[in-house]
RNA sequence: GGCGCUAUCGUCUAACGGUUAGGACGGAGCCCUCUCAAGGCUUAAAUACGAGUUCGAUUCUCGUUAGCGCUACCA
């Protein structure tokens, strides 16, 4: 079993794309089968290395793995080969009709365009001679014209399809500069590296009747396909860079603070659903359950808006791996987000799970912890408006202090001996104790919100939360 | 225009031809509570439209409408 992810380098990871990856990733996972990553880049014309780097940034984020690597592009005398070997049987001919420029009006009123009149039957005399002078032509395939023929298959996903060869146009296999289309380079390399089954996107559904005439063409056993629904924007539109703008590269959920599995477990949702209600899954449970029957036929939407660009359940997703997730796993990648923002983490690594531990429940994001979570991992931190409020509560700043000074004196510093101080405190003063404790929060983490204001003190650690009261 | 594909709450989706059409996100409300989350509970919200087949249609068939894809010497 071997399947191939086929990205073309003319633009960063879509997440459309990432899909596709995954999807044929968790297929060949189910079925110990080999995942190939082709990169398709016959389009001279639109190819970046930029872009190129982009799509290895994406899929690396993703942390999911192939097995083997190519480039289409060194690959280029194969497509030709294969090529010149559907010419050599007849069943493709030489296309000596000028390319048409560009916006230029097809020249065929009714019906649709099948081939350039003349070309097909142009004796072969005729065309060498031509060719042989220098003009330039493309390579067509020879559709069978002569009789009521239709090519079929039956779709992973979508059943059995069928097309009339009536309705195919002569498509081309070579370009004038000797370049393979994509039909070409894609079938040629397909047959070349024993693609057993092409899990790639809806909008290549039609594409399949051409490739299996290449297919047939060269004697080779077509493989399985599977077609993809596609994802969509919410007007319905498709997922477009110019329209749409960040929202469809893969790189903009890292930059969010997305966990990539909680970006996969998102991804998969859309046009694919186990059928029993899980939607938090892991890596292997999501290896487990993906069959073709359970993919959708219709596209998805990408649920988001001008004001907030992630879809809604992506952020509700990944916030549920991240209080689920073992905290030994997420602390690293606190850790490493927190260094990348410039943090001086002191902490050891218990510590600094710990804390994560207290805080995580209410996070969604990666982000959170270096923005609303500043306060516990630094103590470069502003105190947010919203906790001023709290601190600024009659008589509150006395009582913080008046707290710091009994909890210095306190001989074990834990959650229930502080608890014990500051309610003995309140009684004390007759004040309520959710005066000092929302006060006391606001002073150590520079929040309004956040965890059990005493886990906060622990979490803080003794010296930093003395000092905290002090200056609040 | 031609050909192909699709159509269940706002969104993602479930439902051997027989369900009060289920779940999730988001919304509303309640409980819990030192705040905010989390968690628990409740609630509003859908079978595009029209025919046909059938005792019975979200499910099968046809038509309409809408959307998407392909129709390049792009992939």
């Amino acid at each position: 079993m071997r399947v191939r992810f086929a990205p073309s380098p003319t633009g960063y990871l879509h997440i459309g794309s990432a899909r596709t990856f995954i999807f044929n990733w968790l297929y060949a996972r189910h079925h110990g089968g080999t995942v190939i990553l082709r990169v398709d880049d016959t389009d001279l014309e639109r190819n970046t290395e930029e872009s190129l780097q982009s799509i290895f940034e994406g899929l690396k984020w993703l942390d999911l793995s192939w097995d083997e690597q190519y480039r289409q592009s060194e690959r280029l005398e194969l497509h030709r080969t294969m090529a010149q070997r559907i010419f050599e049987k007849g069943a493709a001919y030489r296309d000596f009709t000028p390319m048409h420029a560009e916006g230029e009006e097809k020249a065929h009123g009714d019906g649709p365009w099948l081939f350039n009149p003349g070309m097909p039957d142009l004796p072969l005399e005729e065309s060498n001679r031509r060719a042989e002078a220098g003009e330039p032509f493309v390579i067509r395939f020879r559709v069978p014209r002569n009789s009521e023929q239709a090519v079929k298959f039956d779709d992973g996903v979508f059943g059995p399809q069928s097309k009339q060869t009536a309705d195919i146009e002569d498509f081309a296999l070579l370009r004038s500069n000797g370049m393979p289309t994509y039909h070409m380079a894609s079938c040629a390399d397909d047959i070349d590296l024993r693609i057993s089954h092409i899990i790639r996107g809806q909008d290549h559904l039609s594409n399949t009747f051409k490739h299996l005439l290449i297919f047939e063409a060269l004697d080779a056993p077509p493989p399985v396909f599977a077609h993809l629904p596609l994802l969509i924007a919410p007007d319905g539109a498709k997922l477009s860079k110019r329209k749409h703008g960040q929202v469809v590269s893969v790189t903009t959920y890292r930059d969010a603070g997305f966990l990539p599995h909680g970006y996969v477990n998102f991804l998969c949702l859309l046009g694919w659903s186990p059928k029993d209600d899980r939607e938090q899954m892991s890596r292997q449970e999501l290896v487990d359950a993906f069959k073709f029957e359970g993919v959708n036929r219709s596209n998805a939407v990408v649920n988001f808006s001008e004001q907030d660009p992630i879809d809604p359940k992506a952020l509700w997703l990944n916030s549920q791996h991240l209080r689920t997730m073992p905290v030994d796993e997420l602390a690293p990648l606190v850790r490493e987000t927190l260094v990348r923002h410039g943090f001086d983490i002191v902490e050891d690594e218990s510590v600094l799970a710990h804390t994560v531990d207290i805080v995580r429940s209410r996070f969604s994001t990666l982000l959170d912890f270096v923005s609303r979570g500043r306060a516990y991992f630094s103590d470069q931190f502003e105190i947010a408006p919203e906790a001023l409020e709290k601190l600024n509560q009659p008589g509150a700043r006395e009582l913080l202090r008046e707290l710091g000074v009994r909890l210095e004196a306190l001989a074990e510093f834990n959650e229930q001996t502080v608890e014990a101080e500051l309610r003995k405190l309140a009684i004390e003063r007759t004040v309520k104790a959710g005066v000092i404790i929302n006060a006391a929060r606001a002073a150590l983490s520079g929040q309004p919100v956040g965890p059990s204001a005493f886990a906060v003190f622990i979490a803080v650690g003794r010296e930093r939360a003395l000092q905290r009261l002090r200056n609040a």
